[in-house]
DNA sequence: TATGAATGAGAATTCATTCAT
DNA sequence: AATGAATGAATTCTCATTCAT
């Protein structure tokens, strides 16, 4: 009735690790629907059972999935952004880390997308995260005078689109234009349509 | 494993159309997942069995019902632009027409996002189409001198992330600006991100 | 409630005995379980509603179908011993033409034996029939010193046996054995087995 | 859909040999389409679900239950016959084998009949190993000068539709006569059938 | 006489979760 | 910490049968 316990040894931290992992691939290949437990676990290598000395339920790692990306593409995001002089070239070295990230972790647009299905909450505060972060920056720049005025709520929303779209171009259509031409050329919109 | 009929009475006629608008409404609501036909005949008000005198499967009404709102929205989409005199102003339009449709058909956006997991191939051949005419209206103005030159097919997803995005926003978190102004705010980005 | 009425008009006549061949036809292909009603109205070319303005049920078409079957059956036997001088030649064309009734009719060969799960009622009947008469004549021919003195009744079952197997083994197995010569073959074992 | 597994502990075991059992019982009694999966694991004394963990469905069950009872019948008649010194005197005492199992199997007649609409093709490997390994004892015996000569396909199929109509006799038409009265009538005519 | 729409009980199957070992 | 057997509710789908037209 209230499993979920943090592993105490080793091995029970490797088991779960395992387990996170296993359902990271079998949820982001098959849907959150389609990926049973069973499935999980026999990719993570252990019995069914053992699933529920690490999570609550099925739900419960799903959500614990979503939070970890989040942390992930957070942490990718700042440091791909961290030595941009300004606002502008921020936008362009963020595009390219969340495109090599999002290419490099597949799974993680499916899991995020399906999150407004499985878990709205979730979804939400990952959004609402990026979208508070975008926004303050985008109005720190505004205010800075580094880019035209505008409504930063707005923009923010536009700009995550198109990292989200130009992410799915690549890892649902397969698209294999390289990285820097598809960030050349969105930068260019990009930058044009902010710079003062 | 071979039902599916076409009515052959108008009795019928209202039957599946009954069933088809109801499985809009949960199917949008819970999800597809969390949608049994239960939930879909009682709300179309029949039995179950009826259900499968007009659809082969509950994965035939979804594609069925991601066809239908491909046309719902080409067609809004091409009222909304067809007095439109260049591209830009085009864009506009186009954008303004997406969202109000989007929000007079709050569905539209979870049936979508949705069949990326239900029915990856619908959902496919629905952004495809939006993708080739938005890549070729792009390309015309490019060649036509309307427009910056630029990868038309990046710009092409850019722009249909933005809508989209727009468009969660208001339906998936309930903005209330008005459309107008949301517009008014993307489209001075847009403009200048695209305008020669 | 209270459906099966007699056919009152020319027309009536012709649509009752479609369904009955159409069932025939797909009862012995598919089986009673996997035959629908819908499967044999479209095959006999009307609607299914009409199905029960001739029978009260699935399973009283059924029934008659094995009545049926055993009156030609019984007719085509009678016909092919009516000549034969004594028990032994009787047997022999006996043979000859159920075999050759059946695989004019292999459809036969699975309605009866199906019938055994279907209509045991139905099936003990059409066997009972065939026993009877069968034992009644081996009686005779014993009486009259036609035959080796035995068990009629175990004979009678015996003979039924040899036939029914042979059958199959055309019908079921597809053997292309020439039916003289499978005749032939298994009267020598008969016939020796029962004389004087 | 993939589901099966092979018990890993003696309770499991043990639980897989119950639901076979009762699928025996139940299925023989009420016939395949009857038995329902609630049915057998009422009789098998455990919960619907437990019947997937060792079954992938029920067609899988009635298969099994086919392969085990031809495995069982060949034990028992290799048992009877095995101290026969010649073909005659094996044909009696195989025939008194099968008819003694019969009758303490009476379930074996009818699965195995269903098994002819059920899974025909475990039906076709069931009698083809029989009819095989009965030409070959026939052949030999005649290339022995046992027997009469004669063609040993046909007497394959004709001793085995005599068995399995006696069978019958026994199990769907409870008669009650002495197996050894059975045995004596049958094989009489048997005897003077083929014999030199 | 015929149609075909509608019904709803019933069946197989899946799967998250629990629990004894 | 791990196992894997067991559970049973829930879901989709089928089909004989009824009924209004």
């Amino acid at each position: 009735m209230e499993a979920s316990v943090t592993p105490k040894t080793a091995r029970g931290e490797a088991t779960r690790r395992a387990i996170l992992s296993a359902a990271e691939d079998v949820i982001g290949m098959r849907g959150f629907n389609d990926a049973s437990i069973t499935d999980i676990t026999r990719e993570a290598g252990c019995a069914q059972g053992t699933f529920y000395i690490y999570f609550k339920s099925k739900d419960e790692v799903f959500a614990e999935l979503v939070v970890e990306m989040g942390r992930l593409l957070r942490h990718a995001l700042s440091e791909a952004t961290e030595a941009a002089p300004d606002r502008l070239s921020a936008e362009k070295e963020g595009l390219r880390g969340f495109l090599t990230f999002v290419i490099a972790h597949p799974n993680l647009y499916r899991i995020i997308q399906e999150a407004l299905f499985v878990n709205p909450d979730a979804y939400r505060a990952y959004f609402q995260t990026f979208a508070d972060g975008y926004r303050e920056a985008l109005a720190a720049a505004d205010a800075g005078g580094e880019i035209r005025p505008g409504d930063p709520d707005v923009r923010a929303w536009m700009l995550m689109g198109i990292a989200k779209t130009l992410g799915e171009r690549a890892v649902v259509w397969g698209d294999e234009t390289p990285i820097d031409d598809v960030v050349e050329a969105a930068h260019d919109m990009i930058v044009n349509g902010l710079k003062r």
